[in-house]
DNA sequence: CTGAAAGCGCTAACAT
DNA sequence: ATGTTAGCGCTTTCAG
């Protein structure tokens, strides 16, 4: 295999040349550097990323922690970070936080992958306090992209005002029973995104004096299914229904979405039903919603660990991310006034 | 920084018992083992990732090369690397292919790539020859998920046959006039998805003596967005027009109905339409569609690349995967006899 | 079963 | 502008 040195030797000059040559630093010739990276390409050479990486301490990796890959806000903030680092001479580790598994396990895992990066871009929604605590312990370049972690930075829209926003527009539309399909489970965890809309929801709602509903409330993990499986119980309850649905996610919306229309459910005539995200299918079916654009959120939060990364101290900061009320034709007053 | 030699100083051996003992590997007692282990934990060491993969020339790190992340196919298929990677000690390097730009470019970074892996995954939907060719000149463990390259392994569902599988069935309730939206442009790539999925369909619709209506075939690229822009186009074509769509994808088939309905194009019963992948809205929608699981195939191959990095050669090898016609509600047989 | 020592291939002072 | 020379922290023969 062809290394540094058959470089050096060919080219007739030092190992340290063609470090700098290569790696474009200043302090080599024009002519120097042209041909040195012209016998680099004739001999095919290809430094060794582990040579360099222990010599240099850096990685030029940066670790992407997330929950889950194949869900909406995942995937494009991951598509977001790979768009960010493409051509940069960065590479993108991608390291399952597990659902919401034991912390125990998560931590160890955080450990060894420390030293495979040299920066962190988080996705999560859940976290415990000694995960936080963690986080804050890590001597890294890190930025949250979504829902926010107490004393780290985050890029990520206002979830509380999403959630009231989209409610407050149904009960400006007139509806006063309004059932909501949130995220959270049972657990108490309470700087969550899930926990956080559901606030939101709730507080439009008794702010405009109307009541809340805990058997008009269901549980979903944000998939499309747990959409379907809560219209479902939704049907179940006794008339009168509430005459709107603010679900916690357009994934959760659009299975609601489906799964009335299958029942007979006429939306949005006899049942308004709205979402947050911005989902592609959702502008697709007309469900109005809250957009957003994590793949925007993730090149942002990217390049502030560059910027850190290349020297530039403070780079990494919370910055609030775009929101939209996009109202669409999942809704409209509630037909009975 | 707690190196390796804190720790074989701290527990009185050497640095090669350490590594030994840390690393699960033979020739050492199990009492020297066990307290090298607690040591260890007591100092809080972590190997340097960096330092083993110079020394041992591995980096326990499996590539996947994508085209796209934040898609059905690829979001999953992802997933189930991770998913087969877990708590096995080996990472998941993302490296973007690129959707369709230049080959020369794609081949250059796959030289950079080569270094920081052990392993390729390969998902992709369109390979250039001289792309193929590189890749059969990399010596490392491949195999790629989905569609077929010539000359390299891969699993992934046998497209031609779903394509024919779903078009067949519309013939059987009675469609004589077929549309297709497949995914292919104009480029004249052989062994791609699109193209075999398309030659299935081709196949059918002539081997039952009917026709192929060009002008009732239209382009997409396996986004919503491309199904609805198609069903748009579908919708100006002059009566009587074809009663059935195959899509080439769940989700171009998706945009197609929800185009559709929104049209006020009753399905099925004006047109049927059908997709081929299995995707989570189609259940919740009613699509009619053949089945496939990328999670899986994707954490088979994973498996397969594992075992041969564990010194099972022969362990890579091609095969094929589970696919199942799915009849739901958005087919039936043509209104007009 | 354990230790000594020679690298792995590059980077980063420090010199020149 | 370029060369010299130590390492980076672990793995891996080869001895013992």
């Amino acid at each position: 295999m062809v290394g540094i040195e058959d470089v050096a030797a060919a080219a007739g000059v030092s190992t340290a040349t063609v470090s700098r040559a290569i790696r474009g630093l200043p302090r080599v010739s024009p002519k120097t550097r042209a041909r040195i990276l012209e016998t680099a390409k004739e001999l095919g050479y290809v430094p060794s990323s582990s040579a360099s990486r222990l010599a240099s301490g850096k990685t030029r990796t940066i670790g992407v922690l997330a929950p889950y890959v194949d869900r909406w806000f995942f995937g494009k903030a991951i598509a977001g970070v790979d768009e960010e680092l493409h051509g940069k001479g960065y590479n993108l580790s991608l390291f399952h936080l597990g659902g919401r598994t034991a912390p125990r396990e998560r931590l160890f895992s955080r450990a060894m992958v420390h030293k495979q990066i040299d920066a962190i871009l988080l996705l999560c929604m859940y976290l415990h306090p000694e995960e936080i605590d963690d986080l804050h312990a890590i001597e890294m370049p890190l930025i949250v992209i979504g829902g926010p972690v107490p004393g780290c930075p985050n890029v990520g829209i206002d979830d509380y005002r999403a959630a009231r926003t989209i409610t407050e527009y149904l009960i400006g539309l007139g509806h006063r029973h309004i059932s909501l399909l949130h995220g959270q489970d049972d657990s108490d965890l309470n700087f969550s995104v899930p926990k956080i809309r559901m606030e939101g929801f709730q507080d439009a709602v008794t702010a405009a004096g109307l009541e809340l509903h805990p058997d008009a409330s269901f549980y979903g993990n944000f998939t499309v299914e747990s959409g379907i499986e809560a219209m479902r119980k939704f049907l179940e309850l006794p008339e009168p229904r509430p005459t709107a649905m603010v679900c916690a996610s357009d994934e959760m919306a659009l299975g609601a979405l489906f799964e009335a229309r299958r029942r007979g459910v006429r939306v949005p005539e006899e049942l308004s039903i709205v979402g947050i995200d911005g989902h592609e299918m959702g502008a697709a079916v007309g469900l109005t919603t809250v957009w957003q654009d994590p793949l925007a959120q993730a090149r942002r939060g990217t390049q502030m660990l560059l910027a850190e990364l290349a020297g530039e101290v403070g780079a990494v900061h919370s910055e609030t991310a775009e929101q939209r009320l996009v109202v669409r034709e999942s809704t409209a007053p509630p037909s009975h006034g």
